[in-house]
DNA sequence: AATAATAGCGGACAATTGTCCGTTTGTCAA
DNA sequence: TTGACAAACGGACAATTGTCCGCTATTATT
């Protein structure tokens, strides 16, 4: 039979992304349209929102690049801290993780905007929490969680649980506001942090 | 000089609220367009965006009865426990927000989604940080955990920036997605909650 | 090369959100 | 009462999001 896959396909996807790149680096990711990225690529709505349903997809890609290097620092840190002690290394990935979210805060914000919305709350499939850097921020952080809490380090919880909970805490919005109406600095906002949620896990904190 | 009211107006808005109460109920918050208000209420689409900017000001408006009643509740239990224990004060405002969260999951959510979208976050006012529900919630959670520190129960932190980070971790979306995909119960989430953010804070917890 | 078949492109179209402006309507002064 | 004034109503209009379907272009087959 025949399964024919056109050739260009793949070059319209980067010009897409590429298209897309460019508008939300001149004009701001809030202001760009769907509309105005198609147009400006010069290829139909239908060619963009089949391979992106929302904006939040696309930038899910956008932002893929910028994640790999987050994943690649993580996991830099930890394999160079792989005998430093638990709550050193949960530190570490939390301060990137924090700096990440208030470096690519537009495009996360856009993302978030995705997941709250629309009827992705009625699929089964929840982009967002199913997407991989989500997973892999959960997963990483479950299991320093639970090495801390095995190690008889920490109180009693559920680590999968409580990562999540942590990852929910660092909503872009939030930690905007927290920059924004009081001031703080990243770096303030990461101390504090530490001292809300992840310390005070820890008996050897006193 | 002249400054006339409609006499009318009130009653106008009060169409407009039953209305929206109305056709949430029967479809679903989702679902229902602000046009479609307009139109089942016989009012113009101005006539409402005049009051309401967006949906998430209208649930916020719905949703302030309910909100009273929470609020009663929380005083409620905080002048009968007047002499308690802090932790176990806080443990009950934590109870009584999560199950208001989880009963008015629809309109929560609803109301995040305008907080996050929209040109709100280029406003100074940043009208849900500044509504008067978050405000309640953050200043009675400030003040219990200020009390907390203050009488040495706890590890050092700052109260204010801490309950900000609280609430954030409420976030609907995510407790949904910890009922929907891994089968907690609202007992299960409040447990786990107070476990992960509230007693690692005392000293006493050991 | 010519042909058949289909993946998938593109623009028209529908639905929703948000804005503007001509007109109505209630209030106050005479 | 009547007239003037402005608050505020309502619907038309613009912008954005999301969908549908006819048509093109690509590839396997002969």
């Amino acid at each position: 039979m025949v399964t024919p896959k056109r050739k260009d396909a793949q070059q319209l996807t980067e010009l897409i992304l590429e298209t897309a790149r460019d508008l939300f680096t001149q004009y701001g990711v809030d202001t760009v349209s769907m509309h105005q990225i198609a147009k400006t690529a010069g290829v139909g709505q239908a060619t963009m929102y089949r391979r992106y349903a929302q904006k939040g997809d696309l930038c899910l890609e956008l932002i893929d690049d910028q994640f790999g290097r987050l994943r690649a620092e993580i996991d830099g840190q930890l394999e160079q801290l792989a005998d430093a002690p638990v709550l050193e290394r949960l530190i570490a990935v939390f301060r990137r993780i924090i700096m990440f979210t208030h470096n690519e805060a537009s495009l996360l914000k856009a993302i978030h905007v995705s997941l709250v919305q629309s009827r992705c709350l009625n699929d089964d499939a929840q982009q967002f929490f199913c997407s991989q850097p989500y997973l892999y921020l959960h997963g990483t952080l479950t299991s320093l969680l639970k090495e801390a809490m095995d190690s008889g380090q920490t109180v009693s919880f559920d680590p999968a649980f409580t990562a999540h909970i942590m990852i929910a805490a660092l909503a872009p919005h939030t930690l905007q506001h927290l920059s924004d109406r009081y001031g703080y600095t990243t770096d303030d906002i990461i101390d504090q942090l530490i001292c809300t949620l992840i310390r005070p896990l820890f008996h050897s904190f006193e």
